[in-house]
RNA sequence: GCGCCCGUAGCUCAGUUGGAUAGAGCAGCGGACUUCUAAUCCGCAGGUCACAGGUUCGAAUCCUGUCGGGCGUGCCA
């Protein structure tokens, strides 16, 4: 119906005003007042100027030859200050069900990407430690965003690179050794840089209990391979511990990209000779700097220290190369509010490898303050002050601390207040949506005790579905397809929580005043088949940002 | 200093890429269960969209500046 609209408006104004330069997308949008109609479009007032006419004349001129034209029984009409607004007929809103309802599984999905390969990154936290709140929201957020993305026709690999290299890493080594060496009854030496947190402890114990001979083995060997051997080790349990907290948070990746392994495979240094062929690459202070002020950083990097090792930086340019080459066509990477002062650099990286304009984008997730009585709850991973993923997870639930952080946008900063979510979970806006699918699913258990059918064929009667909340309710089933696609390419799933949450709205006031199972079985039926629409519609989307429709509360 | 993000109701936050009277939840007040789940619904109250300019038919949204808060500015990652 809307690109019917749009269809006649461009011939309008193709044949009457020919001068007339109209924008590339006609804008047609659902107003958020309903007495505005169903669809609404400011066309004439962007256009009135280059007809040369004042907007409210030419939207009567095209109200009244659009009039004739609309298929069914729809009409347009103008407002406000040049405003033109469509109403459909009630049989045509009642064909929307029709066709959510053939559609089944399947609607909401759409082939808007176009099979498009996005590479999505998320998460990607040291595995120097268990996952830290921080990582929730990027859990939350990127897992959300790859769901909504297949959803509206992209192929997504969901990456999480692991940094397993490094001087962070050997600093975990040392204080792994440290603390296994404090539970033979040493003093605890703690190395700089250390990490406090007495998940050492824990793993130490575990080492000593399980392996005592690799103690004893990477004992002998040098200082430098020891700390390895202590790093690689704890590394491997943490990376296991990410892996099964991501799960249980409903935050599957495809690929886990380990950046040891980058090294080992030989493409950071080729990165290196690459950039050298393209006189990118310059000696300076004994060190070798990349020329990334090229591009628009605001000073070069170091990517081969004085002492001969890379930087991270150079593996992230070598890892980014690796994607390229995996043909993506494009990279999406979201970032901890700490980072944003890669984002210049990493877009040189880009640039540098040959990525197209627009390539690589970079998402920036705001922080996560924890309250807890009032107060902010202090975190750091070095000091060992920290509130884990887990942590949270055991203390809301999943669908809790997901909701909490996906029906917020990326660059709010929040605040988590954990007494509240703890008290008023029952109040969390993620049971206001999942009420609206047990109720449903109350209702349809009713209905087939009652001999209903759940079967909606296309011999059912939906004329009978007349009432101000059930029109009301189909055509906001009708934007889920667009919000999702919204959500999608903005790359913001809250727009799809606030709409579930709209949607649940939309049900709860239908519920309230249309009793569904009655004596009536014409209208209880078409009553039934809009809250199975509905169930579909609140499901697949509560599923798409990884939180539970339960059948019962 | 320079750079990035934020500033919307008492609190936590939305605001469909510039639209019509700025919205929800919580907190407060008042109504609705003999009914398919009251974890719901209906109503009242609550605002200088930080501030000042600018752009235009039209700005919470875009541009400039100011003030606040957060973060970054390593041969750490």
């Amino acid at each position: 119906m809307k690109e019917t609209i749009v269809d006649l408006i461009a011939e309008f104004f193709a044949g009457t005003h020919p001068a007339v330069g109209l924008p590339s997308r006609i804008p047609m949008s659902v107003p958020k007042d309903t007495t505005h109609g169903d669809l609404s479009s400011n066309i004439c007032m962007m256009t009135a100027k280059a007809a040369g006419l004042p907007p409210r004349d030419l939207a009567s001129e095209l109200a009244a030859w659009l009039n004739g034209r609309l298929e069914g029984k729809a009409t347009a009409e103008i407002a406000g200050p040049g405003f033109l607004n469509f109403r459909l007929a009630q049989e045509q809103v009642q064909g929307i069900l029709r066709r959510i309802l053939d559609a089944g599984r399947e609607f909401g999905k759409s082939d808007h990407g176009a099979g498009k390969t996005i590479n999505l990154e998320f998460v990607s936290a040291n595995p120097t430690g268990p996952p830290v709140v921080v990582s929730a929201r990027a859990a939350a957020f990127g897992s959300a965003l790859a769901r909504l993305l297949q959803c509206a026709g992209y192929s997504v690999t969901s990456e999480y690179y692991l940094n397993d290299a490094g001087a962070q890493v050997r600093a975990l080594g040392g204080s792994l050794r440290a603390r296994v060496r404090e539970l033979a009854g040493d003093p605890l030496e703690l190395p700089e840089n250390g990490y406090h947190g007495l998940y050492l402890v824990d793993m130490a114990r575990t080492l000593v209990a399980e392996a005592a001979e690799s103690i004893t083995a990477w004992d002998a060997l040098p200082e430098e391979e020891a700390l390895v051997g202590y790093a690689q080790w704890a590394v491997q349990m943490i990376q296991v511990q990410i892996k099964r907290e991501m799960e249980r948070f409903r935050a599957p990746f495809d690929v886990w990209f380990s950046e040891k392994e980058l090294h080992a495979s030989g493409k950071v240094l080729a990165v290196l000779e690459l950039f050298e062929a393209k006189g990118l690459i310059y000696e300076a202070d004994g060190a070798r700097w990349f020329r990334s002020s090229d591009f628009g950083d605001e000073k070069d990097r170091v990517v081969i220290r004085s002492d001969g090792r890379p930087t991270y930086f150079l593996a992230d340019a070598a890892y980014h190369l690796d994607k390229l080459e995996r043909g993506f066509t494009k990279a999406i990477n979201v970032l901890g509010p700490d980072h944003h002062g890669h984002i210049a650099r990493m877009q040189a990286i880009a640039t540098a490898i040959g990525a197209p304009a627009g390539w690589l984008e970079i998402l920036l997730l705001q922080w996560v303050t924890l309250v807890e009585n009032g107060e902010a709850v202090a975190m750091s991973k070095r000091a060992g002050e920290f509130v884990t993923m887990a942590d949270l997870v055991e203390d809301v639930g999943v669908d809790v601390a997901r909701t909490y952080f996906l029906t917020r946008r990326r660059d709010s900063h929040l605040e988590f207040d954990l007494t509240l979510a703890r008290e008023q979970s029952s109040k969390s806006r993620v049971f206001y949506a999942q009420y609206a699918t047990a109720r449903i699913a109350g209702v349809t258990r009713k209905a087939v005790e009652a001999g209903l059918s759940i079967e909606f064929g296309p011999d059912l009667d939906l004329s009978r579905l007349d009432g101000p909340e059930e029109l009301a309710l189909i055509k906001f089933l009708e934007q889920f397809p667009a919000a999702i696609i919204s959500a999608a390419d903005a790359r913001e799933p809250n727009r799809l929580f606030n709409y579930l949450v709209d949607t649940a709205t939309c049900f709860h006031k239908f519920y309230h005043e249309c009793q569904v199972v009655t004596e009536d079985v014409g209208l209880s039926q078409a009553r039934l088949a809009l809250t199975r629409a509905t169930a579909q519609v609140l499901a697949n989307g509560l599923d798409h940002l990884g939180v539970e429709a339960p059948e019962r509360m």
